[in-house]
DNA sequence: GCATTGACGAAGG
DNA sequence: CCCTTCGCCAATG
């Protein structure tokens, strides 16, 4: 039988339960994924969801591995607390953030989402697990 | 093991 | 509005 190592390594394909804990990740595509459409939110309001807002950037680092997670976490609704799409570079192209937004009738004006606070969705208050 | 980087946030200029 | 500095934590070199 093969003893795969306890290795600390992004499941970012299958984060599956190795042993129980859930990678961190996991919660944000979670917390991504409960987004309704036409709507976006922040790496901020995620990373205080999930009670860690003074590592905002943790949640960004996870979404690096949400091109490889099953089902597809719609990244192109998480922006940063500016509206501004800082991960279409990291999209297929850089303008796929725009278009999947647009079928979603988010207008994005300078790689900024219009009305961005209208559209923001905070998880803390609408989701409220 | 240390230094740098990073899809961020807040504060300051 | 733009840019810079600091903080925060994990991954990478």
């Amino acid at each position: 039988m093969q003893q795969p190592k306890k290795q600390k390594q992004i499941q970012t394909e299958k984060p599956r339960t190795v042993g129980k804990q859930y990678s961190f990740f996991e919660d944000v595509y979670d917390v991504v994924r409960q987004i309704p459409i036409g709507r976006v939110t922040s790496f901020g309001a995620i990373a205080n969801f999930l009670g860690t807002k003074l590592s905002a950037r943790m949640v960004g680092w996870a979404m690096n591995g949400a091109h490889n997670v099953n089902p597809p976490v719609p990244a192109q609704r998480v922006v940063n607390r500016n509206g501004m799409l800082s991960g279409k570079a990291h999209f297929s192209t850089p303008t796929k953030m725009e278009e999947l937004l647009a079928k979603e009738k988010v207008q994005v004006k300078n790689d900024r989402v219009v009305d961005f606070e209208k559209l923001f969705w905070d998880p803390a208050k609408e989701l409220e697990i």
